[in-house]
DNA sequence: GCCAACGTTGGC
DNA sequence: GCCAACGTTGGC
């Protein structure tokens, strides 16, 4: 994956929604407690400070994107895979042998409104785009998305929803 | 709460 | 290396 892209990762608005990203101090977080090689590999291999960042909300009612953020740092150790007192504590990993790096994201604008999974779903663009989101049984907490989605999105979320 | 999909673990 | 069991994710 060598040419820039643009990625979506998911998260649970209850715990950590595009807001607490806003409400960080300099809008940034380091993208902690991802446990999942490949959405890691991401991470540490192809994520390019700057890269344009999806945020999504999951196991939300109803679920989908609210904001758009970007990667905001080299990939680094998560240091809670170090943490026993941690709920993203992994006993295997050690100093010497790290299992678990992250990047930071930052948050670049919410978007008007959010642009619900069944929208992104319905969307004939998007459809071209085959974004691993709306795959059957997609889990990754961190995926790539076409570059173009990224506008496609936002220009959905600047129009009405569907609907209203 | 249900359940399909999928990743991880661990016995063999 | 196989694969059954188990845990997690996440939409509904």
């Amino acid at each position: 994956m060598s040419e820039r892209s643009a990625w979506l990762v998911k998260s649970e608005p209850e715990s950590f929604g595009f807001s607490h990203l806003w409400a960080s101090p300099k809008r940034t977080t380091a993208w902690e407690g991802v446990r999942n090689y490949q959405a890691r590999n991401y991470m540490r291999d192809d994520m390019k400070v700057g890269d344009p960042v999806l945020f999504y909300h999951s196991v939300a009612s109803p679920p989908g994107v609210a904001g758009l953020a970007e990667v905001a740092s080299e990939p680094y150790v998560d240091a809670t895979q170090f943490d026993p007192e941690s709920s993203y504590y992994d006993p295997k990993a050690t100093q010497e042998a790290p299992r678990w790096q992250l990047v930071d994201l930052r948050a670049v604008r919410a978007l008007p409104r959010l642009v619900t999974l069944e929208e992104l779903r319905n969307d004939p663009v998007l459809a071209e785009l085959d974004l691993p989101l709306l795959r059957r049984g997609s889990r990754l907490s961190v995926m790539p998305v076409a570059f173009e989605a990224i506008a496609r999105i936002e220009a959905m979320a600047a129009s009405p929803a569907p609907g209203a």
